[in-house]
DNA sequence: GTTGCAAATTTTGGATACAAAGGATACAGT
DNA sequence: ACTGTATCCTTTGTATCCAAAATTTGCAAC
């Protein structure tokens, strides 16, 4: 029969992964595999196997002989990601809006009420990926939404930044508060020019943050 | 100093891909690590290192403690794919037509001659990628060019059984040709407008080849 | 002091060996 | 005959060990 049985490699990826959104490994960062074996309580084999996980999402790059290294995001690259979410996202949501039940609708408008309360990056983070995600989850379409969800994992270290600014939350929550009343009415063109808009905009602001911070 | 020493994994990878492209292993296939590791010539270790990275392309689902088997596309999923390359190249190709330069422009139209002349199917898929990536490449998004390279990876497959059929290809061959002048023109809108088309409709002319065949 | 080379060290890559999980099979009980 | 269970076998998962590659260090020559 079926176990879930989470495997190592799974969740030393897991854990590696954590700790690269939460800034613990910045970009450039060499992660040696005897060392992470070691305070994870394996053997470097389930390392191996996790760090080749962690390259194909794209938060390591895998230099033969030579180690993993933490992914380094210039702002062209972040301001790329931040393109193919303007492209990808707006389709997700005009195929979920026909589709989109009160379930869906009531998850989002938790998350967002949940978002306006908690101070916490990476519960924010969370947050903001379960608003997005409930809206487009309707579409029912696998390939599309896991990979929306890589291009946030990759943005998510950054995100987490500039989530914690109080300007920036007023602002994305009125725009998720805003985009949510387009779907409940079930404007579609609507909502999707909203949502392009916020990703744009979002993307251009967390570029101007860390172009500042520097 | 650098050395480019690619390592079994990626070998290992390479291999497995193409059979699953070639068609040698079908979707649901299971494929066993030792089976593998004794036909290349290599330890189980590269063979799973391997399995891992086709898994995060999407060509191969990982069921933990039983196996790897060869992912089945639906049609829906198909479908999913192609809906995905019409949000995401006419998007690559916005941006290129800009930068695109005699180089490109040449390459993609050497494509396209030899598409015409060659009748093998791992061979006219090369060519087609070729071309499409051609047009893209000036964007210089490298990101959104390997989400869509992995795009096309998934329908490769599927495509090499279209591609041998002779009016798809002229039709096909057509609609290239239309792109290219387009792009050659510089005309944004048109290009983007028949790129997007000329990937719906090849999706559906592969949905319906496939439907078909049953 | 700087540059070039070579040995030594560190670190990754790959193979073998062992443990554990899953599935198949055979047997006992009803 | 059928069902449930225990055991065996196959296959995957993990650790350990050895080999190969890359980096670092030390030494020598200029």
């Amino acid at each position: 029969m079926f176990r879930a049985s989470l495997t190592s490699p799974e969740r030393v990826a897991r854990q590696i992964r954590e700790r690269i959104l939460a800034g613990r490994y910045p970009g450039g960062t060499i992660l040696r595999q005897e060392e992470l074996a070691a305070e994870l309580g394996v053997s470097r084999m389930p390392v191996r196997e996790a760090l080749r996980q962690l390259a194909a999402e794209g938060l390591l790059i895998l230099h033969p002989h030579r180690g993993a290294v933490v992914a380094e995001l210039s702002l062209a690259e972040l301001e790329e990601i931040y393109e193919m979410r303007a492209a990808l996202e707006p389709l997700a949501l005009r195929l979920a809006i026909p589709r989109l039940g009160k379930g869906q609708l009531g998850e989002a408008e938790d998350a967002l009420d949940e978002a306006e309360r908690v101070h916490d990056g990476q519960r924010l983070s969370q947050l903001n990926w379960r608003f997005h995600a409930a809206l487009y989850r309707p579409a029912e379409r696998p390939r599309l939404l896991s990979t929306i969800e890589l291009l946030h994992l990759n943005v998510d270290r950054y995100m987490r930044m500039i989530l914690t600014v109080m300007q920036h939350r007023e602002q994305s929550n009125l725009e998720h508060r805003l985009l949510l009343e387009a779907c409940r009415a079930r404007e579609v063109e609507r909502a999707s020019r909203l949502l392009q808009q916020h990703i744009l905009e979002a993307g251009q602001r967390l570029v101007q943050f860390l172009k500042e911070k520097v």
